[in-house]
DNA sequence: GTGGTCACG
DNA sequence: ACGTACGTGACCACT
């Protein structure tokens, strides 16, 4: 039988430390609980104890071995986001029926000790887990050590038997006492013999072995003068540190290993808990349910109101009904084969496309005549309108509300947020397995498996129309109603619609260009070849350093987590030293050009030649919309062969592109939001804002602006609205950082409103815990509260930045769906085509162009009124490339 | 699945 | 003494 004691503060810390800071979106702390339970688990699976039980230090915790510089004194108080972990780990232990032990006056590795001599007298074996090397003096035959290290942030796991430790010491595990009698441990208050450190103790156990036994043989041994003169003045301190390095064996406490014998969890404790902790994945490792299940009596009860309509005159008369609601929840199939209707008064409705009048039906409901709420009302719209059928109506989007509520949380799906606010899981299996795993036949689809296919949207529906409810509740409550209503769910119809129409691609320019770039990769892959000696993965960065840094014995510049870094920056440094560099850069450029943009746009056209992408509502931290499938935001620009893709991108026959952007919208919005008068100033005078900046901050004229100069202010314009440091700042401009700070220090003088806004918005976000946008669109910044210098830093830069990128963001999409509005009415076969966060690009019939551009430009930059102009650039082409200029 | 790299605003 | 700019997504190698 074998019987796991882990060193309970000491994992706790370790995991606290190996992972890093995790919170709940109600900003509890739980990182280190979790780290915690996977250290648990994985030594668990590794050692497969019949018992396990943990040992808790009783009072402030010491911390005595960390290498963590805070804690080496000892005395240090635990950081505040680990503290109120502490009792969290506690009660998933209970939860886990895992015994915890504690005692007043004696520390966890006195208690570990006890344990460890119990469970040997009783014939056990004994697995001690812990992150701390006093505790392998307890090593002995039946008792061994798993000793937690991390390492490159990564926690690894070392079996410590008493072979073990003599192949690392040169000496048996009870001698550590004496070892550490002689070299002391600073960080736990045990002096050692002073002068004697790790070396020489070493040595002396090794060949004296006890501190008894050492000072016996003093006088007739041959040791140097110096280390004889120390050990005998530090007689006394050596055996009083032995002392205080020995483990108390004899606690008295109740413990027998039969006391922790594994047990299955206690799931009505456990399931509430690692519910309000989002440990999802804990929850299925232990296959965890809520054990008041969404109780059966109102599940029976509520069976009563769950009805599959099969006539014409059932959809009337639920069509009536539905134009009486408030509002009506929606869940169904993606393609529309049967869709499910609830709201309080009728209960769950489900019909299906078998059904006579059901197309007429669909064609009613989405007309605008009743008040819709969906999840992921975008995807609705979609499918609706590949249909051709109508998409009004939709006035709620549980997703869409849920994000604003929380951007940072990760995913909305449907089954998460049913956990979140309503605090219970969806039972239902999705729909598609259900009819993969019972289709015995397609003839018994209609009549018996489609109320199986309707109960997940039975339950779905009736979840979105319970989480409409709480959700607007709360999105009135923070005030984001008004950005909701007015931009967000208005926004879901132009990106449905914008994703329909896509992007042509010119195909045949694509592939021509594609075999440009593969004749010269294969050229460079030659010529690399050669230098380098021999064939390798060019693709792999491992393989490259490995050829750059060993066989060409180029130096290193800079290490990554797991090698040397061989990215552009790195290869930019190395370009004299070997002719390869420039070869190697030139085949990145390329190869990044054929595999991501030509081969990856290839795979992505539709039949229809188009490019349609999907855009992302619910993803970005600030609000921006994101593009997949293909990621048409990224298309390159910045270098020139990179925009020959631009060339690739048309409009239709008869069309042109019209492409508008807004010129400086975050640094106009610096300048706004932090009401900096010089920044103001300089936009109402419509000149060039980092020409001006060089100016004011290298005291030149304008006129003497260098376009080095220029370019060094932009740096510096930009650096400031992503809440930037000397360090960085000098790094990106390839200065000092002495000399950073001046154009820093000068340009906070110039800007004093911008440095005003950076002191305050920090402040005001740490008081609130959230950033937020002009129209109040938030996130959450549970890493200003961190004690770590790191974490607490990136915290200050988003507050600072958030508000810049997020803003930007609302007035896009304000401006999108009044430009929208304004083309569908006045050039109704013009369409927006994309979205670059501060660029709109539409395709409209070559000769209504001007009147578009036009019409852009004024919605664009009448967005909103601010106390500097908004202004668009503007231009048209046949193509991306032409449009943009 | 993670990390490195690089494309964009 | 420390580490270093905000926000994304795709592709590749490697575990």
């Amino acid at each position: 039988m074998k019987c796991l004691v882990v060193d309970g503060n000491s994992i706790l810390n370790r995991a606290f430390y190996g992972i890093r800071l995790l919170s709940t979106k109600d900003g509890v702390y739980t990182n280190a609980v979790h780290g915690f339970l996977t250290i648990l688990q994985r030594v668990q699976r590794e050692e497969q104890p019949d018992a396990v039980c943990v040992a808790f230090d009783r009072k402030e915790p010491t911390f005595r071995h960390e290498k963590y510089p805070d804690y080496k004194a000892g005395r240090h108080a635990m950081p505040e986001e680990l503290v109120p972990q502490v009792p969290l780990i506690k009660e998933v232990l209970d939860g886990l029926k895992i015994p915890r032990y504690e005692q007043p006056g004696f520390e966890a590795d006195d208690l570990i000790g006890t344990i460890s001599v119990r469970c040997e007298e009783a014939g056990w074996e004994c697995v001690i887990l812990t992150g701390d090397k006093d505790n392998l003096q307890l090593i002995t035959d039946k008792v061994s050590v798993a000793l937690v290290s991390s390492r490159m942030g990564r926690t690894e796991t070392k079996k410590m038997t008493p072979e073990r430790f003599r192949e690392e010491y040169g000496f048996l595990p009870p001698l550590m006492v004496d070892l550490k009698g002689l070299m002391g441990d600073p960080s736990d208050h045990i002096p050692g013999v002073s002068g004697v450190g790790e070396k020489t103790a070493m040595r002396l156990v090794q060949q004296y072995g006890t501190v008894e036994a050492l000072y016996a043989a003093l006088n007739t041994s041959e040791e140097k003068p110096g280390v004889l003169k120390k050990l005998t003045e530090g007689r006394d301190s050596a055996f009083f540190s032995k002392e205080l390095a020995t483990i108390c064996k004899t606690v008295p406490m109740e413990f027998k290993p039969e006391d922790a014998l594994v047990q299955p969890p206690d799931e009505a404790a456990l399931y509430p808990l690692f519910l309000t902790l989002e440990f999802q994945k804990q929850i299925q490792f232990y296959g965890l349910h809520p054990v008041q299940k969404p109780a059966r009596i109102e599940k029976q009860a509520f069976f009563v109101n769950q009805t599959v309509l099969r006539t014409t005159d059932e959809l009337q008369s639920l069509l009536e009904q539905c134009k009486k609601e408030l509002i009506v929840a929606l869940s169904g199939e993606k393609d529309l084969s049967g869709i499910c209707l609830f709201a309080p008064s009728f209960g769950c409705v489900w019909l299906a496309q078998d059904t006579t009048g059901y197309e007429a039906f669909l064609r009613e409901l989405f007309s605008g005549k009743i008040p819709l709420a969906a999840h992921e009302v975008k995807d609705w719209m979609g499918h609706l309108l590949s249909r051709g059928l109508p998409i009004e109506g939709f006035v709620f989007d549980t997703a869409l509300a849920a994000y604003l509520l929380s951007p940072t949380d990760g995913s909305y799906a449907l089954e998460r947020l049913s956990v979140a606010y309503l605090n219970r899981e969806l039972q239902s299996e999705p729909a598609e397995e259900q009819l993969s795993l019972s289709l015995p036949g397609m003839a018994d689809l209609t009549e018996e498996l489609l109320p199986k296919l309707a109960a997940a949207h039975f339950e779905r529906a009736r979840c979105i129309g319970e989480l409409h409810e709480i959700l607007f509740q709360k999105l009135k409550e923070l005030q984001l109603e008004e950005l909701y209503k007015t931009i967000e769910i208005p926004l879901c119809r132009v990106l449905a619609q914008m994703e329909q129409t896509g992007f042509l691609l010119d195909q045949d320019a694509l592939r021509q260009f594609g075999t440009m770039l593969e004749t010269r990769i294969s050229q460079l892959e030659n010529s690399i070849y050669t230098y380098a000696g021999g064939t390798f993965n060019l693709n792999s960065p491992k393989q490259l350093g490995e050829i750059l840094f060993g066989t060409l014995q180029l130096p290193p510049v800079k290490k990554t987590k797991t090698g040397y870094s061989t990215n552009a920056e790195v290869l930019e440094k190395l370009r004299h030293q070997h002719p390869i560099i420039d070869e190697i850069l030139e085949y990145r450029q390329l190869s990044k050009l054929k595999s991501t943009y030509v081969d990856g746009l290839f795979a992505a056209v539709a039949p229809d030649g188009r490019l349609h992408t999907s855009f992302q509502m619910t993803v970005t931290a600030t609000g921006r919309l994101s593009s997949t499938e293909p990621n048409l935001q990224n298309i390159p620009v910045r270098t020139e062969l990179g925009k020959e893709m631009r060339k690739m991108f048309l409009a239709a026959p008869g069309y042109v592109l019209v492409d508008a952007d807004y010129s400086q919208i975050e640094l106009r919005l610096l300048a706004h939001i932090a009401d900096d008068q010089a920044m103001q100033q300089a936009f109402l005078d419509g000149v060039d804002i980092h020409t001006v900046t060089a100016s004011q901050v290298m005291h030149v004229p304008v006129e003497q602006v260098t376009p080095q100069m220029r370019s060094n202010a932009k740096a510096v314009n930009f650096g400031i609205v992503y809440g930037i440091s000397e360090f960085s700042l000098a790094q990106d401009i390839g200065t000092t950082r002495a000399q950073a700070k001046e154009y820093m220090d000068a340009y906070f003088s110039h800007y004093q409103g911008v440095r005003q806004y950076m002191d305050q918005v920090v402040k005001e976000a740490k008081k609130k815990g959230y950033a937020e946008t002009l129209m109040h669109r938030r996130r959450y910044l549970p890493e200003l509260q961190s004690s770590n210098y790191n974490t607490r830093s990136f915290g200050e830069r988003v507050a600072l930045n958030m508000p810049i990128q997020g803003t930007a963001a609302d007035l896009m999409k304000l401006a999108m769906v009044r430009v929208d509005g304004a083309l569908r009415k006045k050039h109704p076969t013009a369409r927006l085509v994309l979205q670059v966060h501060d660029e709109l690009l539409v395709e409209c019939k070559e000769e209504e162009s001007e009147d578009v551009l036009r019409l852009l430009k004024e919605e664009m930059e009448g967005v909103w009124s601010l106390n500097v102009p908004l202004v668009v650039d503007g231009g048209i082409g046949k193509t991306w490339y032409e449009a943009k200029e």
